[in-house]
RNA sequence: GGAGAGGUGGCCGAGUGGUUUAAGGCAGCCGCCUGCUAAGCGGUUGUGGGGGUAAAACCCCACCGAGGGUUCGAAUCCCUCCCUCUCCGCCA
């Protein structure tokens, strides 16, 4: 969520970031009119307020001495049945004024190169040569069907489509991959957190699922409650409406979790495989930041995701997401792009934001400088370090054999047990 | 699921309708005093918002789990909800 006042005071920079991103730049003029409005009632309430807590000190004095306080009494009565009907109406332009500002989306950073969509994002660095094979390199799914490791047609019959059944040294590929990425995260100062997997409404608000993109979300409906889409949800909220102090700051966390998304919009895109799913694991990176440094620890956070895939030897490139391509929270987003041979092409296995201010003030976390009076808003990132599922899928793809086995990454192994499935 | 207790400022803790529109204590910060230290004395200490100012100062409003209600006036009375704790039941 953006700030009011900044609003107010940079109408001009929100038409225009709202402009990059393909958004309607109306609501910047409806949200100022609300504003005027709303400050021109509340200084007409606060009198009365104040008028209303004077007068009625004196009754009390009054009474004490006896004298007559019925007309005073009629008086405020008056004052205070104007007060209610004033609240009632700054409510109700206080919502209106929310439901604008939750639909905002964020400012793109400067650095963020404008388009349209996916195809005008900008790579910024590669790593790794996609491998040659000496045969047709087949789909991560066929792969797996024939070494039985997924069974997407039980799948199907226990749960649905987009769902997968693993198998056998399938399964415990993920199990391997999820150990594999915490210790690597862990290793590198992130502190490993196990959080909910279904959160109240408060906490989708919070990092900006809610209320626009409820689409995407599976939900539970007695209580309500919320299947998690990302561990960015639960894991950003461990500090919603806290003050934390300056030397606490930078906040590393680090959390493997499922994950559920409902896909809805994407029928047809994916449809086989392990690419999409409604139910996928991951292994995110999550930071709490003063906003001086957000940016070099955006930078550092990609390369701490990044060096998964070099250890695992795997072939990415790095991609800035365009002003069209950003997603709703986010500033600047770093997407990886791991090396799939079965598509050969790129597909994303990581994407790396940081939301600045955006969440916090949402999800109300602050900070305190010390020796300073007054709280800021910290900064928050998260990355994923990574899509478990994806990375099966480059896995099996990229060091698939010529005889249907897969070897397993030299880094892998010890958390594997085995060199190769076959 | 049943029964009960409770949610007050960074922490402890008083407060059941009007000099408590949050006492007192602890901790923190500032200063003073003392040639003896975890001693004493004084001051100070939150968040959000509106106004004001060149910027401050300053003035005002709100905040006692959340939201409604009663009242001239609510931390205090009433209603709904949330959360925590204890006991019972059930349970991985």
């Amino acid at each position: 969520m953006l700030d009011l006042r900044f609003i107010r005071e940079n109408s001009e920079v929100v038409r225009d970031a709202l402009k990059k991103r393909g958004y309607d730049d109306s609501v910047v003029d409806e949200l100022l009119k609300l504003d005027a409005d709303r400050r021109e009632k509340i200084k007409r309430v606060e009198e009365l307020r104040n008028r209303r807590n004077v007068v009625s000190r004196q009754i009390g004095q009054m009474k004490k001495e006896g004298r007559d306080i019925t007309p005073l009494q009629e008086e405020m009565k008056r004052v205070s049945d104007e007060i209610k009907a004033l609240d009632d109406d700054l409510r109700r332009t206080n919502e209106s004024i929310r439901d604008h500002l939750l639909n905002i989306p964020n400012i793109p950073h400067p650095s963020v190169p404008v388009g349209e969509d996916e195809e005008d994002n900008v790579e910024v660095r590669r790593w790794g040569e996609p491998p040659e094979f000496e045969f047709q390199p087949l789909n991560h799914w066929d792969i797996a069907e024939t070494l039985d490791i997924v069974d997407f047609q039980r799948a199907a019959k226990i749960a649905g489509a987009r769902f997968a059944l693993m198998k056998g040294a399938g399964a415990k590929l993920e199990r391997a991959l999820i150990n594999f990425m915490l210790d690597h995260n862990t290793s590198k100062g992130y502190r490993e957190v196990f959080p909910p997997l279904l959160v109240n409404r408060d906490s989708m608000i919070g990092t900006g699922q809610l209320p626009k993109f409820s689409i995407e979300l599976f939900r539970t409906v007695d209580p309500e409650l919320y299947l998690i889409p990302t561990a960015e949800v639960p894991v950003t909220n461990i500090h919603r409406d806290e003050i934390l102090q300056e030397e606490q700051l930078p906040l590393y966390y680090t959390a493997y979790t499922p994950c559920f998304r409902r896909e809805a919009g994407s029928y047809g895109k994916d449809t086989r495989g392990l690419i999409r799913q409604h139910q996928f694991n991951k292994v995110e990176l999550v930071k709490f930041t003063k906003p001086e440094n957000s940016y070099d620890e955006l930078e550092s956070l990609t390369r701490d995701a990044e060096e998964i895939l070099q250890k695992l030897e795997l072939p990415y490139r790095v991609v800035v997401l365009c002003t069209g391509d950003l997603g709703f929270a986010a500033s600047k987003t770093y997407d990886i792009e791991v090396w799939m041979p079965g598509q050969g092409r790129y597909r994303e296995i990581s994407s790396c934001s940081n939301f600045e201010d955006y969440q916090a003030r949402r999800a109300n976390i602050r900070f305190r400088r010390k020796g300073q009076k007054g709280t800021e808003f910290v900064h928050t990132l998260n990355g994923s370090g990574l899509a478990i599922g994806r990375t099966v899928v480059a896995i099996l793809e990229n060091y698939q054999q010529k005889d249907g086995s897969v070897v397993i990454p030299e880094a892998l192994r010890p958390y594997m047990g085995v060199d190769v499935i076959r």
